[in-house]
DNA sequence: CTGTTAGCGCTTTCAA
DNA sequence: TTGAAAGCGCTAACAG
């Protein structure tokens, strides 16, 4: 048979309402009592059932990470430290594939909220930029929680300075003499591909460098889009002697399209990448890029959003780190 | 305020349970009562209460995909099948990540399947290979549906002939005319290791070939592995002239090592993988390979495992379709 | 600081 | 074939 509150509160000499407040750590219970409950739940062995809970509380402990044909790679990192916010939490945590496309999204999410009764939801690109999809859920009042989203304002989840990023990126380009620096775009859907241009844009300002609109290229993150741009902007007359893909993929197409062309990397052409997916360690030479704390950023927007819940005055947007990792895949500009 | 069951009957004229009985397709109720019910619930768009339905139902209608450490892209293609199978069948799913090597994991998965109520469960390999896991899921009543399991007999899920497919790249390999084909092992974990490299063998013996272990390395699935293979394969005095890895990021850690060597793909040594990942096509020359239908098998095992939940003696193994993708890395024997 | 009571929305049991 | 009533295990509201 299962242990249930009321045994617990019997072997503690206590009511249940006394127990359902030590468990749910509300305020107005002596420490003794607290320390006497806890140890019973202990010895008991007592696990709250999800179900009783919820239907007599009112809401779900459950939270959904809400995705759109991300990057595997970027969604497994993202997902394992949402599980673990959630685990030390107390939470659960359910997947939910969301076609951003498809006309009725908007509803298919209400639905999923409505039907699953989820208490709040972690938002991954490109649907964090769907300011329709924000709207609804703030009109609806669900709490949530976004991963890199284009507008920060007013939101709560986690960001990383892309621009900055990109801007540091690009320095090093620079230092090592670059001054025709090709651009492959990302994905028009994701905000992360406007930073990444803007801080590439800003970066040759900086340094005094022309912007080309011929050395700017529009991807899609893919490895395919990533050799088509390689393509065009490899046969161009005037070559670009540096290339900043906007993600790694499309960095390693377009290294391919440079050996296609009997180009070495970097002795003839410089290429780096933004993401440091396992991908540019495995090709060769491995790629200079940026490292997000992707795993941190699942873990720390989870927190957020469970502060949130609880208390809606309490998620915030929090900026997390990144790091250049310089490999090479770059080197000195050609001579002449 | 939320629509109830209760709503529902009073709108269709019945009473509550027989709400329940058409919602929950049991059996006892009139046709024209049953569309007339359906009818109410379509129009007054009632969603039960999960929770509610799960304390009064003694289950909770989730069930739960457990991994320990895979490859992103395999797992993101099983966790969509899993998910739309999920769907169509109203259950829920939540993801547990499960440390096959940590010496309490057996109580880690109790104490989850307690706690969260889980009606059943999904293993990904490795878990499916652990007896210790399989009985003790056995011994405490908890449905289970294997993906790929190493020993099928009295379990449901699905599975691969992988045998039957390395049969069939070797064939491919021995038709080419290769005769000293080397084998590069997956992690030992994994019963897929296995079945590769019986299936190794017995292509060998099958086409009269020798056996020779010094053609054997072991690996374990990851690219580096498959660098470190290669490198010692390749050194050999009497090289390969092709060689088989277990998967494709083994593969193309193979095809690296090869291209620090000098050795051309596939004219100085051919290279086989298995899984048709999507490096298969990102590396140069494309990766023969065989692939898996993965995300239906996620899909498939689920179906199965829900039968299963329902009726204990419904649920089989049933055993899915494979593909050989012969591409550019392999060739003829190099003369001579 | 602690306990009592009344549900939460559904399914089960048993009766009609 | 259908319905009424009694919980499932927990928390909220209120009382002490």
């Amino acid at each position: 048979m299962r242990v249930r509150i009321e045994d617990v509160a019997n072997q503690a000499g206590v009511s249940m309402k006394t127990v359902s407040r030590v468990l749910n750590n509300e305020p107005g219970v002596r420490e003794v009592t607290r320390a006497r409950v806890l140890e019973t739940v202990a010895a008991l062995n007592y696990r709250p059932d999800p179900s009783a809970r919820s239907l007599a509380g009112n809401r779900s402990y459950l939270v959904a990470l809400l995705y759109d044909n991300p990057s595997p790679n970027y969604l497994m990192e993202i997902l394992t430290g949402v599980v673990e916010a959630c685990e030390s939490h107390h939470y659960g945590m359910v997947m939910q594939p969301v076609g951003y496309h498809s006309p009725d999204f908007l509803d298919a999410v209400d639905a999923l909220v409505m039907a699953s009764r989820l208490d709040g939801l972690i938002l991954t690109p490109p649907l964090t930029d769907s300011a329709a999809l924000l709207d609804r859920l703030d009109q609806r009042g669900i709490a949530f929680s976004c991963i890199s989203p284009k507008h920060r304002e007013g939101r709560i989840g986690v960001t990383l300075d892309e621009h900055e990023a990109v801007g540091e990126l690009m320095a090093h380009l620079i230092a090592l003499g670059h001054q025709r620096i090709a651009h492959v775009r990302g994905h028009p859907d994701h905000g992360a591909s406007e930073w990444r241009m803007a801080g590439y844009r800003s970066a040759l300002r900086r340094a005094g460098l022309r912007y080309d609109p011929a050395l700017v290229v529009d991807g899609e993150f893919s490895f395919d889009s990533g050799l088509a741009a390689g393509r065009q902007l490899l046969a161009l007359a005037e070559r670009p002697t540096a290339i900043f893909a906007a993600n790694d993929d499309m960095a390693a197409g377009v290294m391919r399209a440079a050996s296609e062309l009997g180009l070495r990397v970097p002795r003839d052409v410089s290429v780096c990448g933004f993401d440091n997916t396992p991908i540019s360690q495995q090709i060769f030479p491995a790629l200079t890029t940026v490292q997000q704390p992707t795993r941190d950023m699942g873990q720390v927007a989870t927190v957020q959003l469970l502060n949130a819940i609880r208390d809606r005055s309490a998620g915030r947007m929090v900026r997390m780190p990144y790091a250049l990792q310089l490999r090479q895949s770059t080197g000195p500009v050609p001579a002449g």
